[in-house]
DNA sequence: CAAAAATATGAGCGATCCTTCACATTTGAA
DNA sequence: TTCAAATGTGAAGGATCGCTCATATTTTTG
């Protein structure tokens, strides 16, 4: 009667590389997996098939990790401190910048890590919901609006952190319909976004709670 | 060497029922198949497990669907018939009503059919791109961005498709964040996203295309 | 009521997947 | 050079899943 449980087994990696050639093949298993999610998705992403694409054995992939969601959590967690990484930097060099080119800075770290690999992104993000880690996606999206509010107050702007939750959910709709379909044209999308975040933050708010 | 090709099979209802029961047997399967999806996601979603919750046998759901992808496309067109027609009626029969009034009704039938069972909808959205539909996807799409652009041309809005374009997907950006972070007070989150389609809209378009 | 059509059943086959483990090879330290 | 630690290998067990089919039951037709 009980649902189905999920995701029983551990998600940490098992053991660190000690070696450069052991470092290799982690690399190349977490190459070979973004790839396949690249080209098939979530369906065709076995253990078996990332093994046989990194050149490694299915032996050797489980030394390092524990199954498949390990895998997909190393990818998440690589992807999101480089992402995090690129919005603090444009955010910290913007500080004393026209707010027009902190906004720029902004959209643009987070047009460069989703308009890049859409599709590997698209599954990774689905992965997410299915995996143990919501405590570090709630964290992950907190810093974000964190340094987008900031960035919002520090140019006067009243109730900068609904306005981060929601410029920042508006921003991610529009760069991720734009990856599925194909658009690579980033500053077009820049100036779509810009108008869009700017539009909504020079209209008054009304409300008082999300 | 080629990656391993999935969905061989039809996704077209296989026999339509004739009588009472199976109808009540096809409505069980696909009330299930929703029940899984929004309780697990795509990990358990499978035929047995399908076939047991409806309470039919899984040989009965295999007369009706040729497999588990037959399922989704059918709870997919339903979704989307569903939407479709909630947003052509919001726009007729805000055609001659204020702009402000059409802009509402349109962003309310988008609340309706994310807010609700959003866990559904995110599995469902996901799914989309592995089934082979892109046509009809691509169908809906440009039938809400017609009905979209109409109502802003009709409002005397400059460049309404590229308008109606950005303008869905940031509202999708927006309400599926907040269906996913479980917001449920649909009229805080209707004036966020009236702010930000207004706002991207008064400011003036400076692009050419997408 | 009898025959035909529609519907329901579920055991089980074949395929695939995840994972382990006994063993082979390579590397680095002494 | 020697040996222990690190790393690599892949066959195969166990489990699950998708799906078929021979058979049973119910409904409709005439």
């Amino acid at each position: 009667m009980s649902e189905k449980s999920v995701n029983t087994r551990p998600i940490e990696p098992r053991k660190a590389p000690r070696q450069a050639r052991s470092s290799a093949t982690v690399d190349a298993i977490l190459e070979a997996a973004a790839h396949i999610l690249r080209e098939g998705g979530l369906v065709p992403f076995t253990t078996n098939a990332v093994a046989l694409r990194a050149g490694a054995s299915i032996g050797s992939l489980y030394q390092y990790f524990p199954g498949k969601d390990a895998i997909l959590t190393e990818l998440i967690r690589r992807k999101r401190q480089t992402m995090l990484d690129a919005i603090r930097l444009a955010a910290h060099e913007t500080r004393s910048k026209p707010f027009a080119e902190a906004v720029d800075r902004l959209i643009a770290a987070g047009i460069a890590h989703q308009l890049d690999d859409p599709h590997v992104s698209r599954a990774l993000e689905y992965a997410e919901a299915t995996l143990p880690i919501h405590l570090e996606t709630h964290e992950l999206k907190m810093a974000i609006v964190a340094e987008v509010s900031a960035t919002f107050a520090a140019h006067g702007f009243s109730e900068p952190e609904i306005a981060a939750h929601d410029v920042v959910a508006l921003t991610r709709g529009m760069i991720d319909t734009a990856g599925l379909y194909g658009e690579t044209d980033a500053a077009s999308l820049t100036e779509r976004v810009r108008r869009a975040v700017t539009g909504y933050l020079t209209t008054a708010p009304k409300v008082s709670g999300i």
